[in-house]
DNA sequence: TGAAAAATGTAGCACGTGCTACATTTTTTT
DNA sequence: AAAAAAATGTAGCACGTGCTACATTTTTCA
């Protein structure tokens, strides 16, 4: 039965893992274009950003570093472990790639960048490099 | 100030709404098709079809009832309201427009089928518009 | 410096979605 | 028709993410 039992144990965590990679990758995204701006990564700003409660953005903060994403949650010396700043670069560079490719489509601005973050964990890469191509050739 | 942190939050806030109408969209777009095929509507298709266990899409099937997409949930009786076939219709209609958008930017007939049912939740009517207007300028 | 304000942390609850285990109903097969 | 198999339903748990309320720490500023 153990062999089943981690299995299946197994199976649950992967789904979960699923479920909140994507709020993970929002976070540190975030997390990552606040350092870029060399601004100090307050809980409060990360408040601002996702408009939850500071205690959502402490319970987050925590998991992410139990994920080995950021190294420490304390305040004001939140930082991104390796793993975590190369998570965050792609999705700021996948972030950006989206939000220039809707408004070359002739969206609004705000529009375009809301539909990139809400579109950005669903496309492959073979999607992103097709949308890189057109990009090119159309400017 | 800063419309910019406004901003984000909101699109943040959109991002969790489209989330939890995510599940519920996909179930009433699987039904919708399987209606559309003239075949009985059952818990177990529905299993396959996503890969959950058969209580989580009965439960599933309970909640949308209680939202008034689907108007039986007993076996073999799982009905969409005039509600869960329009949400059914356009879920359908914006699967069919993004898997069409990316193969004409080259994107692979497999690949696009993927990213049209990851993304389709995920992009505003603004933008779904937007790609409409492109498909027809290429065409 | 000392009080007020802001920021951060903890406790405990709600809800959604996932599961297994077991119970019941329906269908199929012998 | 009875047994076996398949399908459906119920009970109860785990975990993630959201919240409010309260506690503590840190910053600001009069």
């Amino acid at each position: 039965m153990t062999t089943d039992s981690e299995e299946q144990a197994l199976a649950h965590e992967r789904v979960r893992r699923q479920h909140s990679a994507e709020l993970a990758q929002d976070y540190v995204e975030a997390i990552y274009e606040i350092s870029l701006a060399k601004e100090p990564v307050r809980v409060s700003s990360l408040v601002k950003i996702f408009g939850v409660s500071h205690v959502t953005v402490i319970r987050t903060l925590q998991r992410l570093k139990e994920q080995g994403l950021i190294t420490d949650t304390r305040s004001k010396h939140i930082a991104l472990t390796k793993e975590g700043q190369q998570m965050g670069k792609d999705s700021a560079a996948r972030h950006e790639l989206l939000r220039n490719f809707f408004i070359s489509l002739g969206v609004s601005s705000e529009q375009a960048n809301a539909d990139a973050e809400g579109a950005e964990h669903h496309l492959s890469k073979e999607t992103l490099k097709a949308i890189e191509k057109f990009l090119h050739e159309r400017s």
